[in-house]
DNA sequence: ATGAAAGCGCTAACAA
DNA sequence: TTGTTAGCGCTTTCAT
């Protein structure tokens, strides 16, 4: 595995230049200590030559890494998705680059990733996903991430965790209640709730909420756990119904589940707004696009995943951080009042 | 900020076993030449002062990195996304992670990915996205890529590029041409093909052979090109429907200006596939969701990005490898006979 | 304002 | 089998 250098290296640049590779250094990296002359020729050169940093070196030698973790719980969900791109376009702005990891939603996988990333001296960590209710279960990562910030990384999370590092929360309650507050709006009292599992902080807040606001109209609520991963929430629904003849709205939590209802509805033969109501929330891209379209509450997912990283950019503040970005409802095609 | 946490080193290790740096090496990365009984009480001792290798200081001094670059052409399509999560998976059963990058089509964002890539001594590098017919286009690209293999890296696309790394290749061609031969039998004999880009071979490789089969059935053909993302995919096509009245489908050239084309004639009123059958390329997952459902050459997307990662963990072979890969047709309820 | 030189922690010849 | 030593490419004093 020999072979010539595959990269240019800062010595040639320095000698392209005709100075010393501190002086190129410095001017690289917009030192001062250097004429502006001198700065100006070496950056020209350096971008002729096509020079990259070679990142080793640099973290080597006590200067720091370009690298940001991102740990998804699941690879291939349009919600992480754009909440990706959010944070890879972010990143890119700011000359970092991203690692992606998915944890499947498994601490273990997570805890893993965490560790691999302070190994690699990752300059920030950033993990989507739902937290756990269960604050014990974080404990291990929420230690792991209070040394890596001791020793000047930097930590976000998307979603509501026990981490203690900063965080930007989608308003999950806020969206849950828009959600329920328009079938109410509509006429509905008597609603099936699609939910997932109730370990998780998104699950929990979303739950809560609308039942809260579904019972304080009057409503009769069903609430139907799934794996909140969208693959039996149609078959759920479909099973509640039967139970509950009278419903006349299925609301699920989450626009993958939404869409597993709509598709089941659909083969079962069931008139969607007609005979039933179905809402999502998140507002994931798809949601516009099915049939009937779906009325869902939006988050601004990339924008999500863009200010996580623009947090890690920021140094560590005395307590952590809180960012809450609102919902907004927006009202499509699988709602209408319920048939009299 | 605190400075890096007392990180525990090589050189420690070594003293606190007895032994010199060197043999701590060996015996820690299992490299043989050392007495079984130095080796297993070196790893205790490192286990037990919470050793872990400094990865920039190994690689730096020549060791091999576990980082695989992938380069996509667009984040937040989820053609490139499923791409990604075949890619992602595959490298984590490897103990490889994936650092991401995306270029936006532009040839220049590419060249400073790769160049990163190099720099930060990517074990391998893919690129998943259409290629340039103008094999002028790709020329920087491809000789930094051929000094990165010279220089031990691996490298692969997925698409048809003149890069002269190893390929896997959707089989456009087969693909455009199972649905144009579909539209042929169900007795369509004026279509609208919606195109994009003719820079770029994944166009060319589509239109090409959808054009030849759709003309060999003695069809009229009428060719709309646009920017290949579907932004204005569904406004081309009206626009042509206008100046084609009898024609009777539309075939865009990808699943992402097909749901455009959808979405435009839903909101002109226009019944599919009653008066107008619309057909994709590429069988993304919304394909199956929208409504009407699309009828689609379906490309097993994320084992596009598996097969990519295989590639660049075997060593690079005398000629650039191809696999190609085949489509099958999906038909859905997008297409039927024309009304007579 | 610029340059020379000492490491950063590790791997990989080469010696012993 | 083990140790010695020369870098990897860069940042950073310390001189000039």
């Amino acid at each position: 595995m020999a072979g010539p250098p595959a990269a240019v290296r800062l010595s040639e640049v320095a000698a392209a230049a005709g100075v010393s590779i501190a002086t190129a250094s410095r001017s690289l990296r917009g030192l001062g200590g250097v004429s502006d002359t001198v700065a100006e020729k070496v950056r020209g050169i350096a971008e002729d030559l096509g020079y990259v940093t070679n990142s080793y070196a640099r973290t080597l030698a006590g200067g720091s890494t370009t690298i940001v973790g991102l740990i998804l719980n699941q690879i291939d969900d349009p919600y992480f998705t754009e909440i990706a791109a959010g944070v890879v376009r972010a990143a890119e702005d700011a000359d970092l680059t991203v690692q992606i990891g998915h944890s499947t939603r498994d601490p273990h996988r997570e805890l893993k990733q965490i560790r691999s990333l302070v190994a690699q001296r990752a300059r920030a960590i950033i993990i989507a996903g739902s937290g756990y209710t269960d604050p014990q279960r974080e404990l291990q990562a929420k230690e792991l991430l209070a040394r890596y910030e001791a020793g000047g990384g930097r930590a976000a999370v998307i979603g509501r965790h026990f981490l203690g590092v900063d965080a930007v929360q989608p308003d999950n309650r806020g969206a849950a209640g828009q959600v329920a507050r328009h079938l109410v709006e509509l006429g509905h009292r008597d609603v099936v709730v699609i939910s997932g599992l109730p370990s998780l902080t998104t699950v929990e807040d979303r739950q809560g909420e609308a039942v809260k606001v579904l019972a304080a109209a009057g409503a009769r609520v069903t609430v139907v756990e799934t794996d909140f991963t969208g693959h039996d929430a149609g078959r759920a629904a479909l099973g509640a119904l039967d139970g509950e003849p009278r419903a006349t709205a299925v609301m699920a939590l989450s626009d993958a589940m939404a869409i597993s209802v709509l598709t089941g509805l659909r083969r079962a033969g069931v008139d969607v707004p007609g005979t039933i109501s179905v809402t999502g929330v998140d507002d994931v891209p798809v949601a516009e696009l099915i049939s009937p379209s779906l009325t869902t509450a939006a988050f601004p997912l990339s924008e999500l995943g863009r200010e996580a990283l623009l947090l890690t950019t920021r140094p560590q503040a005395t307590r952590p951080r809180r960012k809450m970005i609102p919902a907004q409802l927006v009202v499509r095609e699988s709602t209408a009042p319920p048939r009299s």
